[in-house]
DNA sequence: ATGATATTTCAGAATATTCCGAATTAAGGA
DNA sequence: TCCTTAATTCGGAATATTCTGAAATATCAT
C-alpha cells in the first residue's frame, strides 16, 4: 500500500507509543497501518507498505489478534489471510484494558494472596509489613472488581458514567468566586 | 535490611509486575522494598538488600522520584539520605496515572493534532483517512479531558463515583429473577 | 584548606528484546 | 499425487535496555 506523508508520520508515531504501552513497535504500527487503511490487508502487503520481514508481520499478527485488535477476513479468489484492524475505539480500548488485566493484574493479585497465605508461616515478617502486602492486595481487588462491574457498559451508559464523574467534580470544587478563572500554579 | 522469605516473593512479583508497566525491575523492586519495609531506607542498604549496584539504586532513584512514588527524608546524625514510599495506594496511583498522562499520551494528542492540521496539505491521503485519523485523536482528548475532571476528586468521591458505576451497572441489566444470587459466568 | 563520606555520571559489559531470512509446514488446485 | 503459494517457526544477528564499577563530583565537618 502506498503511505501517504501524513499516514507515514501517523504510523511512526503510534509505532513510538505503542512502544510506552508494552507493545513493540511492529506490532503498534501494524495496527496503525490497519487502522488508516480502512480495509483489510494481506500479511505481505503489511510488510511491504512498512519494509519488515514477512515473519516478523506473522509473528505480529498473531500478538495483535491475541488483544482482539483485529479481524482476519478473506476476498474471493484471493487465498491470502486479509487483516482489518477494529476501528472503534472505544472497543478497542477495552479489548486492551482486558486483556491487560488478565495478563498483568489478576496473575499479580494471585501472587499477593500467595504472599498473605505463606506470611502465616513466615516467623521473619512484622505484621505491620504483612498489613502493607494486604493493603496492596485489597487495593488491586478493588479497582479489579470496579472494572469488572463497568466493563460490560454500553458506550452510551459509560459517557453517562463519566459525564456524572465531572458533575460529582464539580459539586465538590464549587466556583466561589467565579469572576475570574486563575492559574492555579500547581508546579 | 533482612528479607524475610514473604518479603522476597513480594518484591519479586513487583519487579516482575513493574516491567511490564514500563518501569525497569530494579525500580519497581526499590518501589516494592520501600513499600514493604514501612521506614525510610539509604541507598546503601536498598544496594545491599536487593544485590544491586550502588550506582543503580541512584538512578533508579531518581526515576522514582519523577514518578512522584517515594520521598526522600532525612534522620539526625545521619548524613545520608533515606528514601520511603508513597505508602497510600490511591495516592500512588494517581501519581503514576498523571505522570502517564503527561509523558504518553500528551505528546500522542499534540502529534495527532499535527497529523491533522498536515494533511490539510497532503494531497495523497483519503478523506476517510484523516476522518479515522480524527476519531483517535478526538477518542484521546475525550478521554484525557475526563481524566483531568476526575483526577482532583479526593478518594471519597471517587469511591462515590465508583459506586455509581456499579449502580449504573445493575440499571442496565436488572435482575430479572432475584431468587437466587448465581454467578455469571464470566468467562 | 583537608579528609571523610555521600551521591552522581558514564563507558562499556551483560542481558533482553526485536527482527530477519532460511527452512519448514500447511493448504489448495490440477 | 505434485506443484504452487501462503503462513509459520526458529536460530541467531541486530538492536535496545539495563546494570555495573570506576571515576568524578558534591557535601559536610574539622
Amino acid at each position: 500500500m502506498e503511505l501517504s506523508p501524513v499516514m507515514e508520520s501517523f504510523i511512526l508515531h503510534w509505532g513510538e507509543m505503542g512502544s510506552r504501552w508494552g507493545l513493540n513497535r511492529t506490532v503498534a504500527q501494524i495496527y496503525a497501518l490497519l487502522y488508516v487503511a480502512g480495509r483489510p490487508l494481506p500479511a505481505d502487503e503489511i510488510a511491504d507498505t512498512l519494509k519488515v520481514a514477512r515473519s516478523n508481520v506473522s509473528t505480529s499478527i498473531r500478538e495483535l489478534q491475541s488483544w482482539g485488535l483485529i479481524d482476519r477476513t478473506h476476498e474471493i479468489g484471493d487465498r491470502r489471510d486479509h487483516f482489518a484492524a477494529e476501528t472503534d475505539l472505544w472497543t478497542a480500548a477495552a479489548r486492551v484494558a482486558d486483556a491487560r488485566k488478565r495478563r498483568e493484574i489478576d496473575p499479580t493479585l494471585a501472587a499477593l494472596a500467595r504472599c498473605l497465605s505463606d506470611a502465616r508461616t513466615d516467623d521473619a515478617i512484622g505484621k505491620d509489613a504483612v498489613a502493607r502486602i494486604r493493603a496492596m492486595h485489597d487495593f488491586l481487588e478493588t479497582a479489579s472488581g470496579w472494572y469488572d462491574e463497568i466493563r460490560d457498559l454500553p458506550q452510551t451508559k459509560l459517557e453517562t458514567l463519566m459525564k456524572m464523574g465531572a458533575k460529582v467534580a464539580r459539586l465538590e470544587a464549587p466556583a466561589k468566586k467565579p469572576k475570574k478563572k486563575k492559574g492555579k500554579g500547581k508546579g
